[in-house]
RNA sequence: GCUGAUGUGGCUCAAUGGCAGAGCAUCUCACUCGUAAUGAGAAGGUUGUGGGUUCGAUUCCCACCAUCAGCUCCA
C-alpha cells in the first residue's frame, strides 16, 4: 500500500477497492497514450471492479477495449511508481487547464475551500485524485483484468449535461479468480428471467406493447398462486380487500397532488369532454373508499389490501423485461391509523414483510427515502416522519442505509430491495408513511373524546408489482420454483400407449386432490420425456409403464434426477402434500 | 429520453450486393420402447417497418419501431 498499512490480500475490501482504483488509472493512462485528444472525468472502484467515464470524438468499440487492455498489460509490467503530491488550487487549476482536462479543471473548482488537492503521478500519467492508491502500477496482475463493456454516462449524472462514455473493467490477482467471476456471470446470465420466461412458458412481451407484458397459461398460474398466497398471509395480518377503477377523473387526481407531480407519467385520455387518467396508484381510488363512510378510532388501523392494476409512462430505455414495466399489478395496501399507532403498524408490516420474503428465501436491503426536492407537506412534518421509519426499523435490529431526497412527493419511505441473478437491486417492498394524503382528502375518524380527527397512514407493497416479483423469484429459484409454486407440480410420463389410459386415471386423481398434473401421452421414448419434463423443471415426473399398471404404482422421478423408485399413489399424493405444505401460511 | 450495439421461420443460430440455410419445435409415417434426445419425410421466411442507392438489397445508406447494455428516471 501507499501510505497505510492495509492487510494484504484481495478479500480485504479496501484493499480490493485501492487495487481497483488503481486499474482505473492504468485504464485512463492507457487511453491517454493511445488517444490523447481523450478528455478524462471520473474514474472510481465501484462493487465488482471498475469504470472510468471520458469523453472521446469517437465511440469506443470491443475492438478498441482490447487494445486499451494491451495497452494496460504493459504498463502493469512497466512497474510504474505512483507518487502522490498535493498542489496549492491555484496551482492544481493551472496544472489541469494546460493539460487541457476540462472535466478535471470542473471537479477542482467545485472542490470545498479547504480542501487539500492531491494527485497521483505514475511514469507520464496525472490524475486529479485522493487515492488511497497500490505503490506500483507492478502490483496489478495483467493477465488477470478484463474490461467488460462501455456504455453511455451523463458527466456528473446529470442528464441535461454531456453524454460520455463509460468503460467498465474488472481484475482479479489471479487469471484462475477472473475466469471463475466470467463463467459466474456467464452461468448467472442462463438465470435471467426473460430467458427463463420465454423457456418456461410464462410471459411474453411484443412490440405492439412495449412494457405490457403478456402472461401465457403457465406464467398466470404462477400469479394466480401468488395472489392466493398473497390473500392467506393478508387476512392472518388483518387485512380487508377492495378494487377500486382503473381510471378516474382529473378532478381526483389534481386532489391527490399526481396530476402536479407525475402527469408526464399518466395515460390520459377525454371522455365526455372531462379528462381522465388510467391510474398510476391506487391510492386516492383508497382514499375514497374511506371517505365513504364514517369511522371510528375502535376501527384503527385500518387495513385495507388492494391488488391494482396501474400504468404508468415509464420511459422507453428503463424498460427491462418484467423487472420495469408500464402496466403492473401492485400489491397495495393502506392502513390507516392514530398517530399514536404509527410505530406498531410499521413494525407490523416489517413482520410481515420479513414472513412473506423468508417464504420464497429471499434477502433483502433496506433503504430510508427521504423528502425530495419536489414534496408536499412542512419539513417539520417530514422530518417527524422520518424519525419514526427510522425509530421503526432501529428498534427491530434492523440495518439500512439512507436514500436522500428519493422519498415519495407526499412522505418518506423504506424501501425493501431484492437482488437479481446479475446482483442488480430492484426495489419490491416500500413503507411509505403519508400524513399529507389524509389532509387532502380530509380523512376523519371520531376518538375517544368524541372528536373528529385526521388519521395518518401508510402506504405498502410486499412483492412491489407482481410482475417484478415473478422476475425475481424466477431468477432467484433458476426457473426451478419450489413444488407449491410451480405451475406444473406432476408430469405423468406413459412408458407405451398401453400405459396412456392408466396415466389418465392417475392423473385426474391427483387434480381430483388439488394438485397441478399434465400428461405426456406423445408417442416418444420414456429417455425423451423425462429430459424434457426436466427441462421444464417440473418437480416430480411420474413414469407409469406395464409394471406400474399392474401393481397400481407409480415410478417417482425428481426433477434432481433422484429416483424414488416405485410407490403407491396414495404415499406419492403424501409425499408432494408434504412437500408442497412448505408453503409458509400456518 | 440519452449513448452504443442488435433485429434472419415458433425458438436458438448460419450465410450472402445475384435462387436465404441448419438444429430444435410443428405435421405425417414407421417404431411401442422403463428413467436426460428413435428414424424417415413434409411444411414453414416479403430477412423489424418505411424510404433511398443499385440492373438487382436480406446485405450498403437514411428514418422510424423494438430489444440489449449502461446512464437518467422510477409517485
Amino acid at each position: 500500500m501507499a501510505e497505510e498499512n492495509i492487510q494484504y490480500t484481495f478479500e480485504n475490501p479496501e484493499y480490493r477497492a485501492t487495487y481497483w482504483h488503481t486499474c482505473s488509472h492504468v485504464m485512463a493512462q492507457a487511453v491517454k497514450r493511445l488517444w490523447p485528444e481523450v478528455k478524462l472525468a471520473i474514474g472510481p472502484s465501484i462493487d465488482e471492479g471498475w469504470y472510468y467515464d471520458m469523453d472521446a470524438p469517437f465511440a469506443f468499440t470491443p475492438e478498441h477495449l482490447g487494445q486499451i487492455e494491451g495497452e494496460m498489460r504493459k504498463i502493469c509490467k512497466e512497474k510504474l511508481k505512483l507518487e502522490r503530491f498535493e498542489l496549492p488550487r491555484p496551482e492544481a487549476l493551472k496544472f489541469m487547464e494546460e493539460k487541457d482536462e476540462p472535466f478535471k479543471v470542473e471537479l477542482i473548482c467545485d472542490l470545498p475551500e479547504d480542501a487539500v488537492i492531491s494527485f497521483y503521478k505514475q511514469g507520464e500519467f496525472t490524475d486529479l485524485c485522493a487515492g488511497p492508491h497500490l505503490d506500483s502500477t507492478g502490483r496489478i496482475k495483467g493477465n488477470a483484468l478484463k474490461l467488460t463493456a462501455c456504455n453511455a454516462a451523463y458527466w456528473r449524472g446529470d442528464s441535461n449535461r454531456e453524454t460520455l462514455q463509460r468503460i467498465y473493467g474488472i481484475a482479479f490477482p489471479k487469471k484462475d479468480e477472473l475466469d471463475e467471476y466470467l463463467a459466474r456471470i456467464e452461468e448467472a446470465k442462463k438465470r435471467d428471467h426473460r430467458r427463463l420466461g420465454k423457456e418456461l412458458g410464462l410471459f411474453m412481451l411484443r412490440d405492439e406493447g412495449p412494457g405490457f407484458p403478456f402472461f401465457l397459461p403457465k406464467g398466470m398460474t404462477l400469479k394466480n398462486i401468488l395472489l392466493d398466497y398473497w390473500r392467506k398471509v393478508h387476512k392472518k395480518y388483518g387485512y380487508v380487500e377492495i378494487s377500486t377503477p382503473i381510471m378516474l377523473n382529473r378532478q381526483l387526481w389534481e386532489r391527490s397532488g399526481h396530476w402536479d407531480h407525475y402527469k408526464n407519467n399518466m395515460y390520459t385520455t377525454v371522455i365526455d369532454d372531462v379528462d381522465f387518467a388510467v391510474k398510476p396508484m391506487n391510492c386516492p381510488g383508497g382514499m375514497l373508499v374511506y371517505a365513504s363512510e364514517p369511522h371510528s378510532y375502535r376501527d384503527l388501523p385500518l387495513r385495507v389490501g388492494e391488488i391494482g392494476l396501474v400504468h404508468r409512462h415509464e420511459l422507453s430505455g428503463a424498460l427491462h423485461g418484467l423487472f420495469r414495466v408500464r402496466c403492473f399489478n401492485q400489491d397495495d395496501a393502506h392502513v390507516f391509523m392514530t398517530r399514536e399507532q404509527m410505530q406498531d403498524v410499521i413494525q407490523e408490516t416489517v413482520r410481515l414483510f420479513d414472513e412473506v420474503y423468508s417464504t420464497f428465501g429471499l434477502s433483502y436491503t433496506i433503504e430510508l427515502s427521504t423528502m425530495p426536492e419536489d414534496h408536499i407537506g412542512t419539513v417539520e412534518e417530514w422530518e417527524r416522519n422520518q424519525d419514526i421509519l427510522k425509530a421503526a426499523i432501529t428498534d427491530m435490529g434492523k440495518d439500512f442505509v439512507i436514500n436522500e431526497g428519493d422519498g415519495a412527493f407526499y412522505g418518506p419511505k423504506l424501501d425493501f430491495h431484492l437482488a437479481d441473478s446479475l446482483g442488480r437491486t430492484w426495489q419490491c417492498g416500500t413503507i411509505q408513511l403519508d400524513s399529507q394524503l389524509p389532509e387532502r382528502f380530509e380523512l376523519e375518524y371520531t376518538g375517544e373524546d368524541g372528536q373528529k380527527h385526521r388519521p395518518v397512514m401508510i402506504h405498502r407493497v410486499v412483492l412491489g408489482s407482481i410482475e417484478r416479483f415473478i422476475g425475481v423469484i424466477t431468477e432467484h429459484f433458476a426457473g426451478a420454483f419450489p413444488a407449491w409454486l410451480s405451475p406444473v407440480q406432476v408430469k405423468l410420463l406413459p412408458v407405451t400407449d398401453r400405459a396412456a389410459e392408466y396415466a389418465g386415471q392417475v392423473s385426474a386423481k391427483l387434480d381430483g386432490l388439488g394438485f397441478r398434473v399434465e400428461v405426456d401421452s406423445r408417442n416418444e421414448k420414456i429417455g425423451k420425456k423425462i429430459r424434457e419434463a426436466t427441462l421444464e423443471k417440473i418437480p416430480f415426473m411420474l413414469v407409469v409403464g406395464d409394471r406400474d399398471m399392474e401393481n397400481g404404482t407409480v415410478s417417482v422421478r425428481r426433477r434432481s434426477g433422484e429416483d424414488l423408485g416405485a410407490m403407491s399413489l396414495e404415499d406419492f399424493s403424501t409425499l408432494l402434500g408434504d412437500e408442497v405444505k412448505t408453503m409458509a401460511i400456518k
